[in-house]
DNA sequence: CAGGCTATGTATAAGTC
DNA sequence: TGACTTATACATAGCCT
């Protein structure tokens, strides 16, 4: 992609390198956020140079900083080192060997269903927020349209009608 | 990069963002190992589509590892990776089979602090929703009507544009 | 819907200052 | 070393099957 071709192997130009890293930086991490608002993708990129200095893209919508426990993050931390490293097939037994941890399975099971039941709540509200807000209307019936379209209706008159009585108080 | 320009926003068109989908992140995973072996960078990079599925890459090497105080900064892309997977409700079979009673135990605490998270996002959509729909709104000050009235306004636009061109069809 | 096909928009290698 | 330019290679949007 540029001036001439280049074979995809390492550049042994020290300088070259360098300018070539921050070049296709800068272009994976435009990348990666552009597909992050183009198709709606969860993104988490890292990347380290040669030289140690780290870059990284999150997408946004995140919530991890509510998770505050240290122990938990190195866990979870220990995990995503050990999907990486499955990726390339290797094990990692201190994990494995790691802490025991007792499970009581009631629990747990109470809170899996109970994340599905609040996050099937979400989607649906999202979808509602969504088509009152104009968007993904395209797939909906001609009879789907119109409690929306009433609901918009209702939705700005009250609003005016508040707007109107604060009017009145400020005159 | 096409036969045509294109705005960076959301594709509205769940087909075309699908494709897109799948053709940019093709793109980055080839860029991301590209930049790995012409610079010498370590990528991490994770994509999950708007369906939920995992794409991944992780550079060969896994040295990183031992930089344990470099390592610390990639806590919060763990944490954010890990929760994307529980939020898309995929069962991570390589982490369960190999983490064993670990996952367990602190998938346990995940979902305690997930249920949190998806029920605050809960509450905020809904009451958006209400405020949308002109319940609630006498707390609010004057100013925090003016964009409830905006996206009323544009919505019911939108709805009634669609209206308006199906209408058209009907004729 | 997954796979090709091109015209076209972008990224970028190399060059210049 | 960095900022800017330019010619080229590459990625991909819109089609088509």
């Amino acid at each position: 992609m540029g001036r001439g071709k280049i074979e995809i192997k390492r550049i042994e130009n020290s300088t070259n390198r360098q300018v070539t890293y921050s070049k296709r930086r800068n272009g994976i991490l435009k990348k990666a956020k552009e597909i992050n608002v183009l198709c709606d993708a969860e993104v988490s990129l890292v990347i380290f140079s040669s030289t140690g200095r780290m870059s990284e893209y999150c997408s946004p919508s995140t919530t991890y900083i509510s998770l505050s426990s240290v122990f938990f993050s190195l866990v979870l931390c220990a995990c995503y080192t050990y999907i990486c490293m499955m990726g390339f097939g290797l094990k990692c037994e201190k994990i494995d060997k790691g802490v025991g941890q007792v499970s009581e399975g009631f629990r747990e099971e109470f809170l899996s269903s109970e994340v599905d039941r609040v996050r099937k709540e979400n989607d649906n509200m999202q979808i509602e927020l969504r088509h009152l807000k104009g968007d993904d209307i395209n797939a909906l019936q001609p009879k789907e349209l119109i409690p929306i379209e009433e609901a918009l209706q209702a939705g700005l008159e009250g609003v005016r009608a508040k707007q109107a009585s604060l009017h009145l108080v400020f005159l």
